[in-house]
DNA sequence: TTGCTATTTGTCAATATAGCCAAATAGCAA
DNA sequence: TTGCTATTTGGCTATATTGACAAATAGCAA
């Protein structure tokens, strides 16, 4: 692989492994549905505020969020709507998996 | 979050991790072409071709690649052609950040 | 059998990630 | 100002990942 080719896969892997997190996929579903604030996000993912915010962050980083502060919260939405396209074919590739395994019983 | 939206969500979140790590992303999109054996991948990307097999093991676990033995040789191929519809809009976070990064200058 | 090729698996060190708590920061309200 | 809420950041430990080398395994050919 050149050097070329390994930085354009570099960036894309990144934006995969930023979705690679169940919280962080969590969140991603969430905001198609509008935007939210961390303390929102948090209480829905059951998790402490300041990890919210690190996963946040990491999303950010990734180029899939952009946030905005209002009053004294910050809203995230995401950046790029059609990352939610690519959630029925990984569903497809869960259940296929699914069906594998219950096919070597 | 409660725990069967969590373990779908791991679910899913595996797929994803699997796919965000440069050497398997080219992997797969060099499977999008057609089967190829560890030895081939190897030489592509440029790795011990035991790292490689780490590699094929892990997208395998994840459902994303089938293999098949023929001869001495192990062929690996897609196991769900969907996935490679997504890289075009993962390309668009790549290009929409760059783009950000720009802006800022 | 022996030798050769292809592949996987074990081991290990370096590195990265996750998540909690505590502390720092910022805005709003009294 | 003080206090309250929302958020981020720092520090920490536990855990996971990566990738190389060596060793084990399997099939083919002589």
């Amino acid at each position: 692989m050149s050097d070329n080719i390994k930085i354009r896969y570099e960036a894309r892997a990144a934006v995969l492994k930023a979705l690679g997190h169940p919280s962080r996929l969590f969140i991603v579903d969430e905001l198609a549905k509008g935007e939210r604030c961390v303390n929102e996000l948090a209480a829905l993912v059951g998790a402490d505020m300041s990890t919210i915010s690190k996963h946040l962050s990491i999303l950010k980083s990734a180029g899939l969020v952009n946030d905005e502060k209002r009053g004294n919260s910050i809203f995230y939405r995401l950046a790029i709507p059609c990352i939610v396209n690519f959630f029925s074919c990984v569903e497809s590739v869960v259940k296929a998996k699914a069906q594998a395994g219950l096919d070597s019983l």
